[in-house]
DNA sequence: CCCCCTAATGATAATAATTCTCATTATCAT
DNA sequence: ATGATAATGAGAATTATTATCATTAGGGGG
């Protein structure tokens, strides 16, 4: 009850689900955090609070959290899923990802999202209709290379890099 | 030299990269389809042509037509990834992708592309400005149940589903 | 406030996708 | 044709994620 996500709370409650420490304490970081966090991440942030909590709870409230639609999963190309709190449970705005191939740095942006969010909605009405599906949420990135990456590249390599095995 | 894609066999070329057999079945199989096939669908798509042809070879092959940018690697939630040639070399249009949270069906879309393309081309170029990006691509998601799976859903579980863990 | 039912957990084994290693082969500039 | 070396095949190794199962703790009913 004195913990963090009066929100997030309510959620788990009318799904019948009980508030455990493991879950107050993920949504609570997850909710403190604009960053794109990893499971490994999360549960290190985790132990850092209780060191009793173990992995497996990790992943098991993370997907949890996913298939309520509280929590987005993202694959920005590295091996790993990464996490994020969905708009509602954060104060921020909705916003888009822009990824660097190379140095795998992630820009979050909400330039334009309101164009966008017209746009969005308008296509998802239609793809709802036409497809009959019930649409929950998207996704929007966009990939290339950060500026750091691109002076590399132009010093080193003037066209692609190394690409050969 | 008598393989399928010229536009392929340019890029490799001027990449300084050899034309292996590997890599011509591995892009003619690419160029043939419009589903969306895991490293493990293609592996047996290319054993049916060559059956010498090992997995890793697969792997590599796909990470760098990926890292090249001739190919985009998809995560839609399941544990696999997901290739595509992109446009370009292939001659239908660009489109975006819906997909079912549940049974993980996946349907291609061209609708609105027109609108959505001008939108991307506005939001792309000022991003790159901004951030300082150079970006070469773009994804955008839609998730939702569709038609089947929403029906299920309601004569099953009027909310969200089996949640607990 | 205590008790009980059972959802949820911790520890760890198991799984599965992807990557690495290294000896061998095949491409292609010459 | 020939040689330098990029690319490959086979399988081992790695790594993220999931499953198992005995134990614990949330929270409704007394």
């Amino acid at each position: 009850m004195r913990c963090g996500n009066p929100w997030a709370h309510q959620r788990l409650v009318a799904e019948g689900l009980r508030i455990t420490e493991a879950r107050r304490i993920i949504l609570n970081i997850l909710s403190k955090t604009s960053k794109h966090l990893s499971a490994e991440d999360i549960y290190f942030l985790v132990r850092g609070i209780n060191p009793s909590i173990g992995f497996a709870t990790v992943y098991r409230t993370l997907d949890l959290l996913t298939r309520m639609g509280m929590v987005q999963k993202f694959d920005f190309g590295d091996g790993k899923a990464r996490y994020e709190l969905i708009e509602g449970s954060r104060k921020d705005a909705h916003h888009h990802h822009l990824v660097c191939t190379k140095c795998r740095k992630i820009v979050n942006y909400t330039d334009f999202v309101d164009e966008e969010k017209e746009l969005i909605k308008k296509t998802e009405d239609a793809l709802a209709k036409k497809h009959r599906f019930d649409i929950k949420s998207h996704i929007i990135h966009f990939y290339g290379l950060c500026e750091t990456c691109r002076s590399e590249d132009k010093n080193h390599n003037p066209s692609l890099g190394k690409l050969s095995m």
